[in-house]
DNA sequence: ATACAGCATGTTTTCAAAATCCTGCGAATA
DNA sequence: TATTCGCAGGATTTTGAAAACATGCTGTAT
């Protein structure tokens, strides 16, 4: 469905949600080892998370990220899009060049519903709907609960 | 969404439902020119979809492939879980490695709905539906109507 | 039987995503 | 202001899908 980089990027940006507090940036090695990310190519997947100002950097000592806006304010499908671009919510189904609705392939219209329902998800899933499960103990973003069992 | 092996094998196994007919098999060469696909990787291809009797093929003078069942029995789940598997229909949507229905994700639930309304639509849809359409002119899998334009 | 058309199959090469390596830069603290 | 922490970002290596290459094998027709 998504590229590895973007489900780093979704897993880190969830982890800052989760963990990031207006005195605590968190910072970009915690994230790795809790999400078992590689660090060096989750540094280059937050910089473009900080481009799109989804995220905020601070370097130096307690430097680190947190979210750019609140976390209701960001969006799964904002997240997506700026790692893995637009692509994957346009791309015909069987891979033809020109497929479109003036010359639609066979599963076009299936797809094109398929595609909007991904897009509608994300756009209507914000951080803050998310996190509020995993504090809830409903939902889990890092393997801890793996380690107490 | 899909590999390109297997958007080829889509478009391939599309065009042999097509022009394939009792008395004539269609070839390699002819899908591949016609598809814009390269030669020898479609054999390939269209090797795992014979392999997994979705297609027969015939060697020799006047060779080539056809259907292994009538498109009326041929589902385009099968043409995608032969080349691509069913990882697509069971990976977490974030790529946590220990993601289940006991320890969600946050976006296990909905990205479970999602899948599976995929898998759905790829298991109601026959090879003989498709062709229907295109048969009307109502859809298309080659790009001969671009030459005509 | 022999030739040849066309699929089968193993190997190699290319290319982009993923991962690693290394150096630079800015902010905080002593 | 010197040091160090931690992000920024360029360059390189690795990996696997995609593509290209080369050869073998089988069935048909002459």
């Amino acid at each position: 469905m998504f590229s590895k980089s973007c489900e780093y990027g979704l897993q880190a940006i969830l982890y800052i949600a989760l963990h990031a507090r207006p005195d605590r940036k968190v910072g970009l090695k915690e994230i790795a080892d809790n999400q078992d990310i590689p660090a060096h190519f989750l540094s280059k997947i937050l910089q473009i998370l900080v481009k799109y100002k989804l995220l905020v950097s601070v370097k130096g000592p307690n430097g680190g990220f947190a979210l750019y806006r609140k976390a209701e304010d960001i969006t799964l499908l904002e997240v997506v899009s700026a790692i893995d671009g637009l692509d994957i919510f346009e791309r015909c189904g069987i891979g033809l060049k020109h497929c479109d609705d003036a010359h639609p392939c066979p599963i076009h219209n299936k797809f094109k519903f398929l595609r909007e329902s991904i897009r509608n998800t994300l756009m209507k899933e914000t951080l803050a709907d998310l996190i509020f499960a995993v504090e809830e103990g409903k939902t889990y973003v890092t393997l801890k609960h793996l380690i107490s069992e």
